[in-house]
RNA sequence: CGGAGAGUAGUAUAAUGGUAGUAUACAUGCUUUGGGAGCAUGAGGUCCGAGUCCGAUUCUCGGCUCUCCGACCA
């Protein structure tokens, strides 16, 4: 991408109706837009971000074998109503047509993939499924907070799992936990496993929490074994000792990144999903889910990757890899010569896939290309000026030192340096 | 939903019961280029409604919006 082409959003100050980090850079550094409170749009850069976040859990989500499906934001209120959520969770957006027929927008969508689960389940030999989507999500949030972390409108990945019995979907729920391990190291994210209430869904049920202050949740885990538990269902006070390997137990905020629960038929009863098994009689259809907060995780990303002078993001979800800056001088024929170097290495790394920011934009100060490169935050930096001559400066992000290098070994400190 | 604070130009801010100022961003020109450059010129603003007043952006009331604390959090 050409910066000369691609419309800066970014600002010089922080908005002043912002208090959480995450919003206050995202916006600042033109990555999303405030549309509301709890709503935000994703700008070109924002957007590039969460593409990337979508990508490495849809291929998760593919590797553990569900199928990627869309539903529909709008539902139908005997839908939710057979559940009784359509009075019990006060969070459910609800839309008036004008015909004074009442819509709900999704919130989560278990109301509307049974039934469309009991289109292809009919017998055992058609279980398990898995059916997954990546969608915006409405809640009625009585407050929304903390930027992208508690929005009224956000992106989720919501993955339903259909079985034939309990060990089935306990296998499979085993299988998610891993997967769900997988995507967040990908992501670059440590995120705790920690043990939850189950809401008004089941007993059953694992959070994935990343630590950090500006999370709403409260995590008891162990200073040296795996044991985490949500404060919801352990009171247990920092210092107080680990019940699985007596060491010291910590307490530390966190925000919920992921979320599974084993729904049993808690669904597919009301709506009467069962299969033939065989012996040709009638069971119940054994149901978990499994959300991850796409749009969360960019927020969270943002909390957790960023220094003085901005963002810092890993290689995994940036949304260029690297970012060239060409520094203009007096003499306008360096100039032009620096510039066709800097498109025709732009040219060469985009043609083994790289994705390249290139600010060719011209009259904007060196102290103006610099500063805004930091506070966008692609891994990788190269500079072309007066000072690097028949070479480029190559710095990463989370570095402070740079080096001068050929432009023939900008591929390989990309490869070396991942 | 309870409590607190805040709404002035795209952004960030100042001031005032009587012509709303600055910075930045924007437009034009010239100069500049390693940490958000300089000069000149130009355009751009008091959340909405009611009340008090000769006059309200300012005071009062109501509303709307945003932020924070709490409650809530499939």
């Amino acid at each position: 991408m050409l910066q000369s082409q691609l419309p800066s959003f970014a600002r010089k100050e922080f908005p002043k109706d912002e208090e959480s980090y995450n919003a206050q850079v995202l916006i600042r550094a033109g990555f999303v837009e405030k549309v509301m409170a709890g709503v935000y749009a994703f700008l070109p850069l924002g957007l590039r971000v969460l593409k990337n976040i979508e990508r490495v859990v849809r291929e998760e989500m593919n590797a553990l074998g569900a199928h990627e499906i869309l539903m529909p934001v709008l539902g139908p209120k005997d839908q939710w109503q057979k559940t009784g959520r359509w009075d019990s969770l006060d969070v459910l957006f609800k839309v008036i047509a004008r015909d004074k027929k009442e819509y709900a927008l999704g919130p989560t969508h278990e109301e509307i993939v049974v039934p469309i689960g009991q289109k292809a389940i009919f017998s055992y030999r058609d279980l398990p499924l898995g059916l997954y989507q990546i969608q915006n999500k409405f809640r009625d949030e009585p407050r929304a907070k903390s930027g992208l972390l508690r929005g009224r409108e956000f992106l989720m990945k919501d993955l339903y799992s259909f079985h034939a019995n309990i060990a089935d979907l306990e296998s499979y729920y085993e299988r998610a936990l891993q997967a769900y391990k997988t995507i967040f190291t990908r992501l670059g994210l440590s995120a705790l496993q920690v043990e939850a209430s189950g809401g008004s869904f089941s007993k059953y049920s694992h959070e994935f929490q990343v630590l950090t202050p500006n999370g709403e949740d409260s995590i008891v885990h162990c200073s040296s074994c795996s044991f985490a538990q949500n404060r919801e269902i352990n009171e247990s006070k920092a210092g107080d000792l680990c019940p699985q390997c007596n060491s010291p137990l910590l307490v530390s905020a966190g925000s919920e990144v992921g979320n599974v629960f084993q729904l049993k038929t808690k669904y597919s009863q009301p709506f009467g999903l069962s299969y033939v098994d065989e012996k040709g009689e009638q069971q119940e259809v054994q149901m978990g889910c499994y959300g991850i907060g796409i749009s969360r995780l960019m927020g969270v990303i943002a909390e957790v990757y960023h220094d003085d002078k901005g963002l810092r993001w890993p290689i995994a979800v940036a949304p260029f890899q690297i970012h060239i800056l060409v520094l203009e001088g007096q003499d306008e024929s360096a100039n032009q010569e620096r510039l066709s170097k800097a498109q025709s290495l732009y040219t060469t790394l985009r043609a083994k896939g790289i994705e390249v920011l290139l600010d060719d934009r011209k009259n904007i100060s060196a102290g103006q290309k610099l500063t805004e490169s930091d506070l966008m935050g692609m891994p990788f930096r190269v500079v072309l000026s007066q000072k690097t001559g028949d070479q480029v400066e190559m710095k990463r992000r989370t570095e402070s030192q740079a080096e001068l290098i050929d432009f023939s070994d900008v591929e390989r400190y990309l490869d070396t340096h991942k």
